[in-house]
RNA sequence: GCAUGUGUGGCGGAAUGGUAGACGCGGAGGACUCAAAAUCCUCAGUAGGUAACUAUGUAUGGGUUCAAGUCCCUUCACAUGCACCA
């Protein structure tokens, strides 16, 4: 018998010293740019979702590369942020001692999954060798116009003492600590993602994505189409504009609502009205996000003592504020339609205001009826359906000035200024004669210093650090001042893919003639967490470079497939607390790789996940047993056996069918099935072409256990660059097959029927048989269905 | 509330609209063995029947179709995301 964890070590050590999986350039063959997700060395240890993500995909990267493909299969390391930061807070270990030391560690774990990847072409984005490039991506957005510093109101995390990303705040809770993140005005770095919100809509269409990921994103740009209102306040020369996506109501606005926040509050507010006001707007501030968003809580609201004009009518009607308007979406203001939007109903009712009906439907005396209806009280909408009463209404308000169609998004830029040291500088100087001034990219990187003082305060770890700060003007060579926040990480992972086909260009981040041929990446896998995170940003990215003429192509990932979660045996999500972790390490010893990862194959659909189970992971052993024991009885004999053929050309189709579906459990049962027949065979001795096919097509899923096979039985090195099976439909072809028959639909015997038979003969067939023929007797034959090679169906009255 | 996805044996899970439950785990029976392990063979959705077979069955209720796990509509449950988004 094998020893899989001996001779797991010998091939991998052979693997290594030849190469043979390393990428060449100059192949031929049509590349193939496989890429998982890369890894976050925090924790030293590889968890079962590291090996669940990389050991299945590396089966597919084998497959792919034994059917044709020139493989770029590379790994890295996304280094920087936060966790190792907080690590070294903790135990007092320098974050770039404690990583390295994770990232040898995981390198080690990871090269025993056995798996393809060119170690030629890591990337480790802590290096100043990559963050002198991501300084490089930040110099050229700033340079087009698509990085700015605004002082503006951010989420902060009073635990992790950072700003934080929309994308980083969960429910008005901070993605890494839960603490509750609170609003404060700084002066931040962002990037302008909001230019290319409808690019990003778009493009998804066309992406072979999974369906729940592009309506994460959609959801998350959230385009709403409506139009701007101007309303003029009464009285005053002031003005202010509302966003509605339902302007052919606006007969139906009896009041107006500005966020508490709103610049016009101060202007307008009447004396009568001011202490309300102020109180209002201190209590509003006071409240968190999620207090402040709550759906549930009861509207409160001050009037301002101030009027507007409705533009269609001429009414004044009053103007509040309440904090149910919210200051970051549209323009913080709204027109309040009472009759046709439940919170300006319950607003309305509460606060005793007017409540008109313009749609026709509903009892508005009991409840806001907010479906489409016939427009009344109107003017010159009555009569219309929705879509005619908005196009026309903006017609009107076109015509007249007073306000416009549009669209609004509810993607917001990306926030990437971070009050840690964990992370690339910003390659940007300050200096008190020439202003803001960017690094000159010859003195890229800046570098960060090792010895600042990381402990949080709520300033930048780097503002402490003179060495640092202190630096001359590149325009005028005076004293001037570094900026001290660093960049967000998922700045870094936003182009570590470009930068992978050319990981050891010192000169550029990347060469665009590489670059453009070896990209887009083609299978992209990793977690469904980073939808609206680093798999936007990366678009983001993309589509900004392509601009500054860079790349030729916009969207990074063509095809993207999701892992589902391995959960602990009770079917609960891993974790320390619950005690329900399984560790991959102690299996592979136990089992060795190619068996943990062929349970990982094909106890699972791929894309689901689900519960661990120790039973599962002795089955693959038994089989892989099995297939050992099949290649002892192997013998000289040529003869071909036709039974067995036709089953290992059905599993050659299907395996090849289902690998690209990432349908690895089925691919195995496949080569289950093909194993089997082989055992009935066993004893008499089984044909050396039929035991090759079978380490074969085994040899993606089984990659050490095949190439110690194939070597066992006197063949040349390496299994691994053999050509995968084809399969031959004509094999498929039977001369004759067993079809069922169905007797209004209902199964009542099946029959043989010959490729030649023709309609009549099949149907003559089908109603002889005997269970069949006592169905039908006694009844009318209305109908005879025949489905060539499938299904009859006789239809009796 | 909105969006997306999921719902199939004791379990993991299969099924281009065409014989539901492939493959595997667990289970029962048998072969080999002094015995066990390992291995091999057979059985198995549920109910009834010695059996042939019959009824029933893919969350729920309806519909389309010669034929529905699959397509359409209703309801329910679970998961994920967004959420006072005007």
């Amino acid at each position: 018998m094998i020893n899989f964890n001996e001779i797991e070590a010998k091939w991998q050590k052979k693997w290594e010293e030849d190469g043979i999986y390393k990428f060449d350039p100059k192949s031929k063959k049509e590349k193939y740019y496989c890429l998982e997700m890369f890894s976050y060395p925090s924790g030293a240890k590889l968890h079962m979702g590291h090996w669940y993500n990389y050991g299945v995909t590396d089966t597919f990267a084998r497959f792919k590369r034994m059917t044709g493909y020139n493989l770029f299969h590379p790994m890295g390391f996304d280094a920087f942020g936060l966790p190792a930061e907080n690590y070294a807070i903790k135990t007092g270990i320098h974050p770039a001692i404690s990583t390295n030391q994770n990232i040898d560690t995981m390198e080690g774990q990871l090269k025993r999954i056995g798996a393809t990847w060119d170690w030629d072409y890591e990337v480790k984005t802590c290096n100043p060798d990559y963050y002198k490039w991501t300084q490089w991506t930040f110099l050229q957005l700033y340079k087009h116009g698509l990085a700015y510093k605004k002082d503006a109101p951010v989420n902060f995390c009073p635990k992790c003492q950072t700003v934080l990303a929309n994308e980083q705040v969960i429910g008005g809770e901070c993605e890494r600590c839960g603490s509750t993140v609170i609003r404060k005005n700084m002066d931040q770095w962002f990037f302008k993602i909001t230019d290319y919100a409808e690019e990003l809509l778009q493009g998804l269409d066309d992406l072979d994505w999974p369906e729940r990921t592009k309506s994460l994103q959609r959801n998350w740009i959230g385009k709403s189409k409506g139009a701007y209102v101007d309303f003029q306040v009464d009285g005053t020369d002031k003005k202010f504009t509302v966003f509605t996506t339902r302007c052919d109501t606006l007969f139906g606005a009896t009041y107006c609502v500005l966020a508490p926040e709103h610049e016009l509050v101060d202007q307008i507010t009447s004396k009568k009205q001011k202490k309300a006001v102020e109180e209002y707007k201190i209590a509003a501030s006071k409240q968190s996000e999620i207090e402040r968003t709550s759906t549930t809580k009861e509207k409160t609201g001050v009037w301002t003592g101030a009027y507007a004009i409705n533009p269609v009518n001429d009414k004044k009607i009053p103007i509040w504020i309440s904090d149910y308007v919210l200051s970051t979406y549209g323009t913080g203001a709204i027109m309040a339609v009472p009759a046709h939007d439940e919170r300006d109903y319950d607003f309305a009712k509460k606060f005793d205001l007017e409540i008109i009906q313009v749609l026709e439907g509903g009892d508005i005396s009991k409840e806001a009826y907010v479906e489409d209806g016939t427009h009344i009280n109107s003017g010159f909408l009555d009569g219309m359906n929705k879509e005619d009463a908005i196009a026309k209404m903006c017609e009107f308000l076109e015509e007249k000035k007073i306000g416009k169609a549009t669209t609004t998004y509810k993607l917001r830029d990306w926030l990437v200024s971070r009050q840690r040291y964990w992370g690339a500088p910003i390659p940007i100087i300050y200096c008190d004669k020439c202003g803001m001034v960017p690094v000159p990219e010859e003195d890229l990187p800046v570098t960060l210093p090792m010895d600042a003082e990381f402990t949080p305060d709520g300033e930048s770890p780097l503002k402490k650090c003179e060495s640092f700060m202190k630096c001359k003007c590149p325009k005028c060579g005076g004293d001037a001042r570094r900026e001290a926040d660093t960049l967000d990480t998922f700045v870094c992972s936003s182009w570590y893919f470009l930068r992978y086909p050319d990981a050891n260009n010192s000169k550029k981040a990347f060469d665009s003639k590489i670059i453009n041929k070896m990209l887009p990446v083609d299978k992209y896998v990793g977690g469904v967490e980073h939808a609206c995170m680093h798999l936007i940003y990366a678009r983001f990215y993309a589509k900004a470079f392509r601009d500054m003429g860079f790349l030729n192509f916009d969207e990074p990932f063509k095809s993207l497939v999701h892992q589902g979660l391995i959960l602990g045996p009770d079917g609960e999500k891993m974790s320390k607390s619950k005690g329900n972790t399984v560790a991959p390490d102690p299996l592979v010893e136990e089992f060795g790789s190619d068996v943990l990862r062929g349970y990982l194959m094909f106890g699972f659909n791929y894309v689901e996940g689900g519960p661990w189970t120790d039973d599962g992971i002795v089955s693959i052993n038994k089989f892989y047993r099995k297939v050992e024991r099949l290649v002892e009885s192997m013998t000289e004999d040529t003869t071909r056996i036709p039974e067995i053929d036709k089953v290992l050309h059905n599993s050659i189709k299907c395996i090849r069918n289902d690998i690209e579906k990432f349908q690895f459990n089925t691919s195995m049962s496949k080569i289950m099935e093909y194993s089997n027949a082989l055992v009935k065979y066993e004893e008499k001795g089984i044909p050396r072409y039929y035991i090759e096919q079978l380490l074969l097509i085994l040899a993606p899923f089984a990659p050490h256990i095949t190439e110690e096979l194939w070597a066992h039985i006197g063949n040349e090195y390496s299994i691994h660059n053999q050509d995968y099976p084809d399969y031959d439909e004509s094999v498929l072809v039977e001369s004759e097959k067993e079809i069922a028959v169905q007797v209004n639909g209902k199964l009542r015997g099946t029959v043989m029927i010959h490729v030649d038979d023709s309609e009549d003969v099949i149907k003559e067939k089908a109603m002889k048989n005997e269970n069949v023929a006592k169905n039908i007797d006694g009844k009318e034959v209305v109908k005879v269905i025949i489905i060539k090679d499938k299904i009859v169906n006789i239809v009796v009255k």
